[in-house]
DNA sequence: TATGAATGAGAGTTCATTCAT
DNA sequence: AATGAATGAACTCTCATTCAT
């Protein structure tokens, strides 16, 4: 009768439940079925109602789960950082950080490609949204080969390869919850390394 | 008050041209946004009934849009492998092919990509779609490397990333349509060309 | 390619097929889903357009499966009760000839229901089938009560009775195919005739 | 322009509301034609999207209706019998206190005939709603029989029979409105106390 | 005797959102 | 911090029917 035992919840939590019932129903059937409905019920709650409530619009809830996951794993990022220093080069970190995050959060990581690609919005969300994966990493690649760490590339399409070979490491353990994603990674990183080689 | 002045054109006819602005509705709205009424306005069409007249259900549509770019890409490819007779490798002349297609066709790509990431339907078809991406390509890549002609990587992973790279050539062309895309092509080639190299 | 082998088929085998199979479909999925597009499948027909060709409306189609059932209901009690001369009294016979044409064709007589109990237009044309079903039978055994073979009873109601009784043994029949349908109506006929005697 | 002035009312007022104006719409029109549209209609709502809020789904309001039915009759029958002691035997009074709800509710009758008969669904549910309609009277039937009140039928075929019986009275009232129902009940009731005599 | 193509009307359902407490 | 009730808009799909050969 009553599924949703979290009465008077704080904000903070009832939120923090939200975004991550949203998570979960993104990667289980994608955005475009990613309903207020469904979302509710994966939450176990008992009505739609306290999600506008809480966040307003499903713009609203979209933008403010983005925010949450980049966050999230930025957070992620910089603690492995200072767990494991880094000893085999810039892009190979990068690769191994990110494949790290994906080990521990796929779903995060499946919903944050699902909503970079189905949000809608004007183009320029959708630019700034690209150079978030992509600006940092075009970046550390440029000032590499500044230092005459890499040979000769493209930058930018570097960067957009990577990326887009992480979504394939996403994409294959989704497929296949069992795959080896360290091994993945490791591989990856090693094609990535050839490819910059000076 | 007539738009459509197609009154008795053939049965192929009228199912080209529902395809057709099927795929520059995808292409331009995405797959969630490609509802019939968009379909009907894009192809200049009086109804929507119409286009449950020719294909039942969205889902009919959606198979037989797959199916046509589908063949329309292998023609493509097949034509194109006659006029460019291989010179630099297999993995060359695939990407080559891949990117040239892109550039003719740019919406029939980012259609073939939505349809992919967004058809409803059990995770066979989704396999079955996998397969149809990286299957050729891992046999060709595992052929080579018996023959000596590449290293040592496992060509699954490979085939993948190949694949998802040209899914980030697709997206660069989306983002930006002044793209370079052969340079992108060519670069891409490189990458990978040393990144499997014995 | 082409399921519908009966080119230039006689207008008359034409009609036949189609009645037939809406009868079938009738019988199998009820009046309500017994739709143009579920009797051309039924009837292996390329088009819907075949069926209106012949009977113009829906109304005029089951209008025509009414009239043909009817007539081959009757045509089938006429013979039959030519083989099986009448020894056991009026009401057994009927009720037994009823039994007997359920038997002989149980899609009829559950298309027959449907279409009785669901075809649309208005109350008169309803008052009339509900003669068509008992008026005979009415008239018989107030006959019968005349002639002192039947106690007091009103022959509306008691008519009434047993044609309903009679869609109760085609009930029974339809849930359960191996009904014994003889064994059903001989006991039926027993009840009536202790209802009805003097 | 505000057809509806239940703004604010409960939610149990408001099913209910739906409710009757369901088997108002079903009596009148009959199952088939018992759309959303024409339940708005009846029940003086602006808008059929109240009914798919409260009820979700066409089936689960029918089963919703299904059920209240069956409970407003379980209870009219419950207290009917402990104003009306039963002096004339089980049967009889079986026979008159269905012939009493239906005087009481005809269109409520008229309903529960109509959803019984074309509400789509397993035959499972069939079977069950078939059961229900039967079975109490069949152990009634046989346990009369056990106690030496009845002489040798099948109570299956009688209880079907009894059954079919009423619906043909609920019948001849929807056709005249001006049917003495009581009557025909009492003369229903006459055949049957003959037709299981000892 | 038949068909290919088209169509208006209406169905049920889902969606994000809002009004009023 | 939350709810109950309602809603307009859009969506896919099915229906019987008609126009033009």
């Amino acid at each position: 009768m009553q599924p949703d035992l979290g009465l008077g919840v704080t904000e903070a939590a009832r939120r923090a439940q939200i975004l991550s019932a949203t998570i979960d129903t993104i990667a289980r059937h994608g955005y475009a079925k990613a309903s207020f409905e469904r979302i509710r019920a994966q939450a176990g709650l008992s009505s739609t109602r306290i999600i506008t409530y809480h966040f307003g619009t499903k713009a609203n809830l979209m933008t403010a789960l983005l925010g949450t996951i980049i966050h999230v794993k930025d957070r992620y990022t910089a603690e492995r950082a200072e767990r494991h220093p880094e000893r085999a080069g810039p892009l190979r970190a990068y690769i191994e950080s990110e494949v790290a995050f994906l080990r521990a959060h796929p779903e995060a990581v499946r919903a944050l490609g699902e909503i970079i690609g189905n949000m809608p919005g004007e183009p320029v969300t959708a630019a700034l949204l690209a150079d978030l994966r992509t600006g940092r990493l075009t970046r550390r690649l440029r000032q590499g080969q500044r230092e005459g760490a890499f040979g000769e590339f493209t930058p930018e399409v570097m960067a957009r390869t990577i990326a887009h070979a992480l979504d394939g490491a996403a994409a294959a353990l989704a497929e296949d919850p069992d795959t080896d994603i360290e091994a993945y990674g490791r591989e990856l990183a090693g094609f990535f390394a050839k490819a910059t080689a000076a």
